[in-house]
DNA sequence: TGCGTAATAATTGGCGCCAATTTTATTGCG
DNA sequence: CGCAATAAAATTGGCGCCAATTATTACGCA
């Protein structure tokens, strides 16, 4: 069994199951398993796993196997410090890089993920919110500051099915990346930080 | 050849011998040299060069091994942006949290660097430097923030042998460890702010 | 002497295998 | 029926191996 030439990394794929919740919280990643729904060899899913483990997405317990670690609320909280820190701390280049055309693009972003609150599948919605989340951090034309604020956000699975439990919850999402874009457009930093704060550390 | 049954993982051995300058920026690493250099078996030293990559502390190049990334200029100036956001982030957690104890224990880390800086190896240098941080980053209480610092901070190769190419670059870290120090006994975050983004930005 | 080609040596990549460990099922006993 | 012990099954961990690839050396020719 050869494992699909592509795309992206396998350990992006798992990652993304998980984002997903298709594996919950404490549950046992079993290589077999992985090498059957990814077709992958074990050698592919031994070295994503290991990644993953790096990457402090799951947890590895020696003679056990790989787990997806829970997230209690200590920890959640640690993370969302650290990702308001680095997401307000973007805001600056962000608003001073940020043209015409790119909040032309943002909005547009924000209207797919609207439309994907109101009649999108759970995965619409995860994918349409990335897309615009990146589209806002790449406008800090620093890449380390990029990766290292999806590397907490992927940590802490900010995806639509830890979050968006409620119509209510994906609604407030909708308003609050019009207000990032209303904000951008108007080079409001103070703004922007308030909205991206109040965001990220909302209790959903 | 069994390893050393010890202490801390082999990827952070050779990280810790990257960033002493025993690898240089450009320079291959063979996974043969390294079995041989640090006691291990094949397995661990290709597992350890694999979480480097993740850690993005080295880079790899496929069916020709792993190097050390040369940092360009521009990537250099990416890590000390994000470490002015995450360093500077984390003051508002330090002086709130900080006792006179942790005070009294930083002056003496601060103490023991500026020991090292004036007849002390550069192992020392860079083992009382880190310490110092350390300790002051601790004082966040959030283990995320202080993890995500130390990989900008590894990525960036932040050690003597790249930084402290002469006394008087020495002089000034130990300046500005004493400065740190005394704006956390005074509680003075703007100030505490201000000597960390210059210590970071400052050109070496 | 310099260049190109072929041969040889060295290194990397990933596979298969099996020992070690854990989990599950079975059996026996009170 | 519940518990403990044993056996069997499943899973993980790491080793050895060799094919594939790259680097280096040797050789021949102009």
């Amino acid at each position: 069994m050869k494992r699909k030439e592509d795309k992206r990394p396998l350990a992006d794929e798992i990652a993304q199951a998980i984002q997903l919740g298709e594996y919950r919280s404490g549950e046992w990643l079993r290589q077999v398993d992985l090498e059957e729904r990814f077709a992958a060899t074990r050698f592919d899913v031994r070295a994503a796993l290991e990644a993953l483990v790096v990457r402090k997405e799951i947890q590895h317990v020696r003679n056990r196997g790989y787990k997806v670690p829970a997230l209690d609320p200590e920890m959640l909280a640690h993370l969302r410090e650290v990702r308001v820190i680095l997401e307000c701390g973007a805001v600056p280049q962000i608003v001073a890089n940020a043209t015409d055309e790119d909040v032309v693009r943002l909005a547009e972003l924000a209207e797919a993920f609207s439309v994907a609150a109101k009649s999108g599948t759970h995965l619409d919605q995860s994918t349409t919110n990335r897309e615009f989340h990146e589209a806002m951090h790449a406008l800090t034309a620093n890449p380390v500051l990029v990766e290292t604020i999806w590397s907490i956000r992927d940590r802490g699975r900010s995806a639509p099915f830890t979050i968006w439990r409620t119509p209510d919850t994906l609604h407030r999402s909708d308003e609050d990346h019009r207000q990032m874009v209303h904000c951008i457009r108007e080079r409001d930093a103070a703004g922007l930080s308030k909205v991206i704060e109040d965001h990220i550390r909302r209790r959903h």
